[in-house]
DNA sequence: TAGATTGTTAATCGATTAACAATC
DNA sequence: TAGATTGTTAATCGATTAACAATC
């Protein structure tokens, strides 16, 4: 277990590990090797060992990992257990859609409450969280210790409701709105951004189908 | 315009400019200038220059770029305005929540039909679109020329979805399922991976909030 | 022409992979 | 001990950035 700092696209790849160690087959042997996993993953064998290597010591050669010690490594540094309290701006299709999904529970994002400008919605609750006023978002955040903010408004609200989260103490903005927002240092933005994925879809689309130039 | 092939993360980064080039305040100069492009998303100003050389001429020395030409050609580039027809496998809340959502259609997503082992919805429509039984998915696929699978099955049914898709001709597959994929060549996957960006922030906040070694 | 801004070539940086050393 | 497999050091690769040339 190296104690250099671990690398982002190292650390985006070890929910992956966690989650295909944790469901592994019934009856699977105790020790897995670097091989197999690469393998079920498709990722390089070498890359799997160094990524494994910076969070734990479970590895042994000639045996390969303990995968009860790997998972609690894993889980360990990843923050199982440690639940981050959220809460979601914007309660449109996505955003209500993210509300609903009981799968976040899974990562540690427990998600306390909804904000909305449309009063129709003020005042109801989704799974017993409350949907409240835009205006009580900066105070709500503060006063609950939020800290995290799920952004799912249309991109003409995002910087402004991204401001009031930053006002309120919230430090990691989980965006969906399609802009990039400006923040202060020490605040982060992490983006999903659904066009970038699809744009990649539909190029394979395009140059598969129009030029059959290269085939893998 | 550089017809080297263009790199995974441009790619990525071009329905980011477009759709920053389409929201400029009503009003705005005709030119705008690869710094001005730059400071508003957040990158480096050579790295936007590269991006748009690599599919637009609409930029000149002492000008910057016209706006009207760079979206033209972005949207050109990007397939702007031809639709993909898609279906999604597995309407649970994120599913659902997927279909639901009108955004699809700006970035030529159209998904025209979902499927589901779930008696109880098959043969309901959301906003038109039939839930078909997962049974008849592949034939589905083949006879209407779907190009694009949307997978929201739980990570037990993924593969199997995936090869009925790609048995139905489908070479294009957006995975929401939490686990990797085995396809043939010729068949792109791309994963939306909700664990990994997760992991991003919740590393964030434990790096910031134990340790106040780094600030920035 | 001079100056601003683009486009490109070369240098740097970060991540992956290959080669190898360590170890059970 | 020999062999399998991990962990690490060095080489490669791809993307970003810096320096500069081109041009309006």
């Amino acid at each position: 277990m190296a104690s250099n700092p671990i690398s982002r696209l190292t650390l985006q790849r070890l929910p992956t590990y966690l989650s295909y160690l944790k469901n592994l087959p019934e009856g699977s042997p105790p020790n897995i090797s670097a091989a197999v996993i690469a393998a079920g993953l498709g990722l390089g064998e070498v890359q799997v060992r160094k990524d494994l290597a910076s969070v734990s010591n479970a590895g042994r050669p000639k045996f390969g990992y303990s995968v009860l010690e790997l998972v609690k490594d894993l889980e360990h540094f990843l923050g199982y257990g440690i639940y981050h309290r959220a809460v979601l701006v914007g309660v449109g299709n996505l955003g209500l859609a993210l509300l609903s999904y009981p799968g976040f529970m899974d990562y540690g994002l427990h998600i306390v409450a909804a904000f909305d400008v449309n009063r129709a919605l003020i005042g109801s609750t989704v799974d017993q969280r409350p949907i409240l006023p835009a205006e009580a978002l900066s105070g709500y955040c503060r006063e609950s210790g939020i800290q995290i903010g799920v952004l799912t408004v249309p991109a003409a609200a995002a910087q402004s409701c991204c401001d009031a989260l930053v006002s309120g103490g919230v430090r990691a903005i989980w965006n969906f709105a399609p802009v990039h927002l400006q923040v202060p240092p020490g605040v982060l933005v992490q983006r999903e951004n659904m066009a970038s994925s699809l744009a990649l879809l539909s190029y394979h689309l395009k140059t598969q189908n129009g030029s059959p130039e290269k085939s893998d």
